[in-house]
RNA sequence: GCGCCCGUAGCUCAGCUGGAUAGAGCGUUUGGCUACGAACCAAAAGGUCGGGGGUUCGACUCCCUCCGGGCGCGCCA
């Protein structure tokens, strides 16, 4: 029961239907079509397992319904309630007097979340834009519901692209004794790793020689461990900017390297626990169910195996003895447990790693180390250009992300120009940037974050930084305008108890912001931000209405003139609350 | 082949436990600034919700099937 006016509703209901009264919750609903009523009871189920009309039925509700807070009407096979203006007044007061704007939190749960993706030596993309901003926004919304949340970067620091890159870095260098930490530049680390990976795929001795060196690293030998160490700092400074300039906060930034002393012990662990089976010089778990893991019949008793397999096993240790990132996750959740205790774990992780997160939830939950139902994978869709393809350059190059942030800045600043404001900041470069700054990440996080998670979504460049209509930008803008209209209005001493005046002109409003406080239930329960974008825009799209149709500040009657006022400051408070939530940020004017 | 995801307006996307005439933004067309900030507002045109069955008083929503697209499927991460 969540929904305050559902709530008194259903409370109102119960008296006459006798029917429970969370059962009636249930049934009521928001008509689609707004004018009709706020909310709606339809009569159909119970009209039919009473053998009358639903019409009759409807009419039989409204005849007996007393309530001073709604006054019904039946209209075909429903039951239209409109809330009454006082009953709103009580409502939306307690909005703005709330810090959580009504939420009602849970009992508190630690969860570590796992977000944001990035690799040691491999330059932030635009593949990486959505862990960081989806996490940061969940993990905010989790807070609202009371929880505590641990957001952990980790960093992809343990793996092949390692010895990869010292391998590269060699064959440059001529010795890795070579290695000066103030040669081991961003730019230079940018060329590196690509060039090794590109001849990885077409050189079988070279890249076998790479799993070698990363084998080395993994046992802490030197010099290449000294080497990997260096990279290691190197890259962590462009990837702390980078997220930075997102407005992403880590709690942790730990990395595989950091689950790599418990490596041997969660193996260990996982063996003593009879989970384990040796398999062509590998160490695996099995992880598949009744149905799955199906030999493909051979033509020819010469050929490879083939599985028609959902669910392969998960390996633990390969021939050559490395681990893989199965093992460093599985260690990681054991070093979690250890050090946090949480109570659910959270990996906000492209979508296409499924399968892999099944294996080792499965593989944590058979072995007694954490429960199966704990671990949520919220696997989110790739980004995709136009052509339906993940999103590339003109060149079919990956686009840095620091690269669309800046040319998301540059087209903000130059919009920002436009205006007063921007000329008024033409002598503050400082400000103008950050106040940039805020405006395009507000318009990237709300583009990212107003998609279903799970879905790929196509972005068109050009129009991801128009700034209008549904945008981030419209949500600061409509919160600029309300701060104009607050800040004249501090001469008008706001009187004792202000209604709200709910009438046509502000009753949209007033309904947006019930729905709004609705959205974050659902989008909590979905683990998708769009619910509460999708009523962000709603509710500033309504008070843009009314302040097109309204002159708040010279409004002579003086009692609405407050409720207006007290309506901006309500409107006010729910954005900026949802923007924050969203780890967007807010801005006074642009 | 097996599994997961998707198919809604010209384009990009919403559509909660099935409910009233399927929504928004962009684009197109029209109207609105000597201003509480036009990064805005008001309005119009635009859809057999991929096709076909089924369940239901009622299906974009649930089930089946077919078509189309994306992704994944043992020693990469």
């Amino acid at each position: 029961m969540k929904n305050y006016f559902k709530q008194l509703l259903a409370k109102d209901l119960e008296k006459i239907l006798s029917i429970k009264q969370a059962e009636i919750y249930k049934f009521l609903e928001y008509p689609k079509d707004e004018t009709m009523a706020d909310l709606a009871l339809p009569c159909f189920a119970s009209a039919k397992a009473n053998g009358v009309k639903p019409q009759d039925c409807a009419n039989a509700v409204v005849e007996v319904f007393k309530s001073k807070n709604f006054t019904a009407s039946a209209v075909g096979g429903f039951v239209n309630f409109k809330i009454n203006p006082a009953a709103f007044d009580t409502f939306l007061q307690s909005v703005l007097d709330d810090k959580n704007l009504t939420i009602q939190k849970e009992k508190k749960k630690t969860i570590i979340m796992d977000a944001g993706g990035a690799n040691v030596a491999k330059e932030l993309h635009m593949g990486h834009l959505r862990s960081p901003i989806i996490g940061e926004a969940l993990k905010r919304l989790y807070r609202v519901f009371g929880h505590k949340v641990i957001s952990d970067v980790h960093l992809g620091d343990w793996g092949l692209q390692m010895g990869l890159t010292i391998l590269q870095i060699e064959i440059e260098k001529k010795s890795l004794k070579n290695i000066k930490e103030e040669e081991i530049t961003l730019d230079f680390l940018n060329e590196v790793y690509p060039k090794a990976s590109a001849k990885a795929k077409v050189d079988e001795a070279f890249r076998k020689k790479a799993e070698d060196y990363t084998v080395r690293i993994q046992k802490k030998q030197e010099p290449y461990y000294e080497a990997y160490r260096i990279i290691h700092r190197a890259s962590l400074k462009d990837i702390r900017k980078n997220y930075d300039n997102l407005f992403v906060e880590f709690e942790l930034w730990l990395g595989e390297s950091d689950a790599e002393a418990y490596t041997d012990y969660i193996i260990d662990y996982l063996i003593k626990k009879g989970v384990t089976k040796e398999e062509n010089g590998t160490l695996i778990v099995e992880v598949k169910k009744e149905g799955e893991h199906i030999l493909k019949p051979k033509t020819n008793p010469t050929d490879k195996d083939e599985y028609l397999n959902p669910m392969p096993p998960l390996i633990l240790k390969k021939a050559n003895e490395g681990v893989l990132y199965a093992t460093t996750d599985l260690a990681t959740i054991y070093q979690r447990i250890k050090d946090y205790k949480p109570d659910e774990m959270i990996y906000v992780v492209d979508e296409r790693q499924r399968m892999h997160f099944e294996q080792v939830f499965r593989t944590a939950d058979k072995a007694g180390l954490f429960p199966r139902d704990k671990m949520l994978h919220v696997g989110f869709g790739t980004i995709n250009g136009t052509d339906g393809k993940p999103f590339k350059t003109r060149g079919g190059n990956t686009v840095k992300l620091n690269l669309v942030v800046e040319e998301a800045i540059e087209k903000a600043e130059a919009r920002l120009k436009e205006n007063d404001v921007g000329v008024a900041l033409e002598r503050d470069p400082q400000a103008m940037r950050e106040l940039a700054h805020k405006i395009a990440i507000s318009a990237i996080k709300f583009g990212d974050l107003s998609n279903t998670v799970k879905k790929d979504y196509v972005l068109d460049f050009d129009k991801f930084l128009s700034f209008e209509g549904k945008t981030g930008p419209y949500l600061l803008y409509t919160v600029a305008r309300i701060n104009s209209i607050l800040e004249k209005a501090v001469g008008v001493a706001p009187k004792s108890d202000p209604k709200f005046q709910i009438e046509i002109a502000t009753h949209e409003v007033a309904m947006q912001v019930v729905k709004l406080i609705d959205s974050f239930y659902l989008s909590l329960k979905e683990n998708t931000l769009s619910h509460i974008c999708q009523q962000a825009f709603n509710l500033a799209k309504a008070f843009s209405g009314f302040y097109a149709a309204t002159n708040i500040l010279k409004e002579k009657d003086e009692k609405k003139k407050q409720g207006y006022i007290q309506l901006c400051r309500l409107t006010k408070k729910c954005l900026e609350f949802t923007l924050d939530t969203l780890a967007m940020p807010t801005v006074q004017k642009m």
